[in-house]
DNA sequence: TCCACTTGACTACTGGTGTAGTCTGTTGCT
DNA sequence: AGCAACAGACTACACCAGTAGTCAAGTGGA
């Protein structure tokens, strides 16, 4: 699933996910609360969804003459092909080092960590998951 | 642990996890294995090597001359900094897109799996480490 | 001694991302 | 009609990472 994603920063992504839980958003909507919260210009804001549009992670439709965003995908779908692609690329398709965080990281929310358990233990469930028709 | 690291692209870890496997590595050693496997010029290489010096991912001592090059942390720890690094600044410390991704996933190396199931086993034993003493 | 080769410092170009300004067109109020 | 506020397109600039070239210093052999 997920389409290959062209990539995005950092920045991109929280407008992204901002976006998400609150579409559909006019670039003054979003702009507003950025200004608020991290002291971007409008014209910053603008620019961001711009280019997110353009990589086809946001769509928009002009309505009353001004343009309503929303995502293309969920901000959810997004993240777990930047997890996949970080999987893939950095960590070279290995768990070892997520695992070696997992150990680490004592501040972990507990419900999070009681959601992996679970995945986790339903990956044990598909064992002979092995032949892909792909 | 793990030193906030200063950041670095898929290359020069890439780099980095070389010379982790072969330390004490020359520039020479290393470019020379780069520009067969990748194709780069010498200079490249060591331009990134130098780059990773300046970020503190690798030191290095004068040996005849030559500089022999070694990883500061290890590859491993670099990468545990990197897994949280990226799920605590992209994944904003949530753990479900983690839990999306491996649910999807049927590509995986099924003795990372195993890993990763142990170690979360593991987490589940320690319940009571509430208090961060941080 | 002088040249070729190796090594490494320095410089440069490119594309992507973060940040923002300017310019132009619209629209509503007066 | 005229102007202020607003929306969006386009342009700009800095920084980083990927890539590589040039140049100078050191060294060994002819």
């Amino acid at each position: 699933m997920a389409p290959k994603a062209k990539s995005l920063g950092k920045a991109e992504l929280e407008l992204l996910q901002y976006i998400d839980e609150c579409h559909p958003a006019t670039v003054r909507d979003v702009a507003d609360h950025w200004e608020k919260k991290a002291g971007l210009a409008r014209t910053t804001v603008l620019t961001m969804m711009d280019r997110l549009k353009e990589k086809g992670f946001l769509s928009r439709k002009k309505i009353d003459g001004i343009f309503h965003y929303s995502p293309k995908r969920s901000a959810s779908s997004v993240l777990e092909g930047l997890v996949k692609d970080f999987v893939q690329g950095v960590l070279g398709g290995s768990l070892a080092p997520f695992a070696a965080y997992l150990n680490e990281a004592k501040d972990l929310d507990p419900d999070e960590v009681a959601k992996l358990k679970k995945i986790v233990r339903e990956l044990e469930s598909i064992p002979a998951e092995k032949e892909k028709s792909k």
